[in-house]
DNA sequence: CCAATTAGACAACCTTGTTGTCCATCAACA
DNA sequence: TGTTGATGGACAACAAGGTTGTCTAATTGG
């Protein structure tokens, strides 16, 4: 009686728990940026948008910028780096610290992660139209639950945990 | 009543379903990954295991498992490479098709396959206990009804989605 | 028996991370 | 004021895991 409902035939074992959240996510996101690119945003990855956010969430720097997305500042800078050659956001110098290049979302880039904001509701409203409202809500809370509000990276699943540059 | 629940403090938006999704996947991948390690297995990341699994299932040379696990031929010969390098797999000539290497996976191979297993297991029945059995039941059937069984790619989330090497 | 397909090797390259080093600037304190 | 330490950023080198493209050898099918 290690499972009372044994007789269904659903996964029950940890990976396929595991392989069903990484399929999730990539429905999801792989459904949005192929919607972007199509509404002509090319190229706009998860990483993108969640770096556009956290610069308008007011980290104003790439070092800072590194910080909240758990990386170390130099793959932050390359981040920033992209998004600048595609306009999505401005560095300036800062009067105030010499050593400091602020950063920007231009308008360019609002409208990015507007769109992608829409797109991901859209397929959320989807969701809940497959399997209910009720239902996805709970699947929400329970994840939130598990999952905790740690923050989280989006780089490739399975890179080792390690300490990054100038730890907390 | 668009939402019954409209107090609770929760997301409600796709993006953060979105990274609710990934991060019940890292959590798991990486709690796997580092209790794997300090069981001795270093360095095992979901990939290896998922390739490993595949061999084991039968794709028993390089172009077939890139088949299987959505990649091309090149991509699973490197994995392949690291998989051999571990001794977690052998490649001995195909008596029988002299352009084939064939695959195995090695005792130590299984070995670590099936601590892998074990622990994912363990880190559900963690999460049972902290939700509830039924919660979680109905979690991974909602999910699998979303997700459908589509093949997941485990690779790193965001790439665009291309053809590949000999498509089907 | 010849043409097409397939397995694998090899090389070049991309993306997104990581270190490590180095310099300029700012901040703090004797 | 001046030295010392911390911080921001740039640059280079490298790793992991993908991709393409090209090439050879072996097999298979007409």
């Amino acid at each position: 009686m290690s499972n009372g409902r044994s007789l269904l035939p659903m996964s029950r074992s940890g990976a396929d728990l595991a392989l069903l959240l990484l399929g999730g996510f990539r429905s999801l996101a792989d459904a949005a940026t192929a919607e972007l690119a199509r509404r002509g945003h090319e190229d706009v990855r998860p990483v993108h948008d969640f770096a556009m956010r956290a610069i308008a969430a007011g980290a104003d720097n790439a070092s800072e910028l590194g910080r909240r997305l758990s990386v170390s500042k130099q793959a932050a800078a390359k981040t920033v780096a992209v998004l600048q050659e595609r306009g999505h956001v401005t560095r300036e110098a800062d009067p105030l610290d010499g050593r400091r290049k602020r950063l920007r979302v231009t308008p360019l880039g609002h409208e990015v992660l507007r769109q992608g904001e829409a797109i991901f509701d859209e397929l959320r409203e989807e969701w809940e139209q497959r399997i209910g409202p009720e239902a996805l809500a709970t699947l929400e809370t329970h994840l939130t639950t598990l999952v905790g509000s740690r923050p989280v990276r989006l780089d490739a699943p399975g890179l080792p945990l390690r300490d990054l540059d100038e730890p907390l």
